[in-house]
Formats: C-alpha cells, structure tokens, sequence
DNA sequence: TCTGGGGTCCTAGGACCC
DNA sequence: TCTGGGGTCCTAGGACCC
C-alpha cells in the first residue's frame, strides 16, 4: 500500500456555538481535500494524500493551513494530529496540547517510540475493561502487547479482537476515510415531562417516534430492516429490545406495529418511565424493497394518506402534519449517525 | 477533567435447517 | 430412523469511540 498522510482534526467547539459551525468546518475541510470524514460533534478525519501535491506543501503545513482557516473564518480553535494512519493521526492529536499540532513521522522507528511506552489503555480499540484484562495478564504498556504473539492475545480477547490489538500496537491500521458514509441508523427519543406509568401514553410516544422515523426514511429513501426499543425508568437502568422485521420498510403503520410489538413483550407493570428511544438500524436504499404482497385495503388508505401528509410537511415543513393523537409537546429530536 | 449518552461493532447462545 | 455437525439468522448484552 502506498504511504498515506492523515489528520485528525479536533475542533474546540464552545457550548453555546450554533450546529451548523460544525458543519461549515467540516465543508472547509472538504475544500482542502474531499476525502474527509465528519466525526461528529467536534472531530474528522481528512485524507490529505493526494492534497499534499496540489497544494505543494507537508502535512504539517496543512494543518497549519486548516487551523488558519478556522480562526481566521470561525474564531474556532483546533488541536491536529498528522500521522500515517487513522489510528495513529487520532493517538498523536490526543497527545497534543490544545491549539497544537504533532505531526508523526511514518519510519518504524518513530512509530515505535510513539507507541511502545505507552499504556496499553491509550491504544484505539482498548477501553477500561480490556486493559484490566491486559494488565492482570502482565501486559502494561503497548510495547508488551506487540510483543506478545497473535494467538496468545486472541486467547484473551477472542479472534477478532486478539488480531486487531496486535495489529495495532504495532501501528498497523488500515481503514480509510470515508467521505459521505451513508447513514447506517437513525433514531428518535421522546423524554416525559415527568415519570410516566400510563401505557397509553408510552403508547402515544411511540406512535409520535414512529411517525418520525417513517417521514425521515421515507424523505431519505431508505427503508429499516431492525427496530430497537429503548425504555429508560425512573433509576436509570434502561432495557432495550431489537426485532427485525418480517419486511423492511418505510411506512409509518408498520413501524408503529412493530414498535407496539416490542413494547408488549416488555410487560411493564406500573413501570416508572423516563423516555423511550426507538432506533431504526439496517438501513437500506427503498429501491431494494421487495414487492409489497399486502393487499389489506386499510393498508392501502393508510399509505395514501401518509403520501399526502408527506407532501404536505415538504411543502409546509415538518409541523405541517402531526397525527391527531400524538398531543406530545416538543418535537422529537432526529438524529442521525455516519461512520 | 469528568460524566453521560448515542452509535457501532463484536460475541455468545439459541433456534432452525440441511 | 436417528444423530450430529455445520451454516445461518436472530437477539441480548458487553465494550468502545466520541
């Protein structure tokens, strides 16, 4: 593989500073070069490989340029880290002071000396559980853990886990940028104003998240093959429940089924509820939908209705059309995810 | 610096089929 | 006819990133 040049990009974003910065930040990074993954809230990661020849600098002067640019257009700050791979890029801009800029050379040797002192938690992929796990086994640091064979670390951590660790303490990370990552869930949630025991009115949340969730797939295209019920309860414990669909789809009727579904198999009895998310996952483009074989005419109205209402919110924006029984103030928040 | 929550990936185990 | 191993699909839950 030829040699790569990556930045991870960190933007200091203020509370207070409006969505959209974010993303006028990411469009600017899109500018100096198009292979730039959004990381949201604050971060990306930007393939500057082939931006280095036409503009004629280093990687290093890149980052100087986007941290420029982000001052000069925005007053944002960022901390940047440049290094041969995704892994690497975002360690060496974790290692950096803010408003700085570390730029880590690709020779084996300087990948060595970055890596191996350090603690084996520091390394991508290791969080708190797995280096408990490593270090009651004697493996303190990320030298240690590319020293010990493959197998033995797959002993540990299971097939896949146990290569990718091993690969990574020595540097090793081969994914790439990727611009423009389709959607790959999206998901709604409803908080109660107050501990809510009423079934009817989980019921009715669920109704307003489905309702959501049908307009956005239906506006995107795309259809769901798996549903997830999130319940969170009054002591923050929470359950979640996923069920894939016999079909996948975009219609809000079958999605409010679906969801009603799941809800049942919770039985809740006088449970305190706090909020109920509901995630649509398995994404797919509508074009793949199989024929529908329903022929239930309530069906058929449903979905006119649902076209028209449809029409409506694009013409007149979102509030256009709410469903009578859906009397839940505040509106869902979307939200949507890309790798 | 710490915490929390949303999103993604992985694994284990069960059900089912061949 | 019975048994068993190997796929595949699905779900729950754990772990991690950000």
């Amino acid at each position: 593989m030829t040699e790569r040049h990556i930045l991870r990009i960190h933007f200091h974003l203020p509370d207070t500073s409006d969505a959209d910065v974010y993303e006028r930040l990411v469009e600017q990074l899109h500018g100096i070069s198009p292979r730039t993954q959004a990381l949201p809230p604050a971060d990306a990661d930007c393939d500057v490989t082939g931006a280095l020849r036409y503009y004629g600098r280093t990687p290093y002067e890149l980052a100087q340029l986007i941290q420029l640019r982000a001052l000069a257009l925005y007053g944002i700050a960022t901390t940047i880290g440049s290094a041969g791979n995704r892994m690497l890029a975002a360690m060496a801009a974790d290692a950096t002071a803010p408003g700085g800029i570390s730029h880590l050379d690709n020779s084996p040797e300087a990948i060595a000396g970055f890596l191996r002192p350090r603690p084996i938690g520091a390394l991508y992929g290791v969080g708190p559980a797995t280096a408990n796990l490593l270090a009651r086994h004697g493996l303190h640091t990320i030298g240690t853990a590319a020293d010990t064979p493959p197998g033995t670390l797959q002993r540990l951590l299971g097939k896949t886990h146990g290569r990718l660790l091993h690969e990574r303490a020595r540097g090793i990370d081969d994914r790439s940028v990727v611009p423009q990552a389709t959607a790959r869930s999206c998901s709604a949630d409803h908080v109660f104003d107050r501990d809510e025991l009423d079934p009817d009115r989980h019921r009715q949340a669920l109704l307003g998240l489905t309702e959501h969730l049908g307009t956005i797939l239906r506006t995107e295209r795309q259809i769901v093959r798996r549903l997830t019920l999130t319940v969170r309860y009054a002591d923050r414990t929470a359950t979640v429940r996923t069920r894939t669909l016999t079909e996948p789809t975009h219609h809000t009727a079958a999605l409010t089924r679906a969801a009603y579904d799941i809800y049942a198999t919770l039985g809740l009895q006088r449970a305190r509820v706090r909020g109920i998310a509901l995630r649509a996952e398995d994404l797919q483009p509508a074009e793949r939908a199989t024929t529908q074989l329903t022929f239930d005419p309530g069906d058929d109205k449903r979905r006119r209705i649902e076209a028209a209402a449809d029409k409506a919110r694009a013409r007149f924006g979102p509030a256009a059309v709410i469903p009578a029984t859906t009397a839940i103030p505040g509106t869902p928040g979307p939200c949507r995810s890309y790798e």
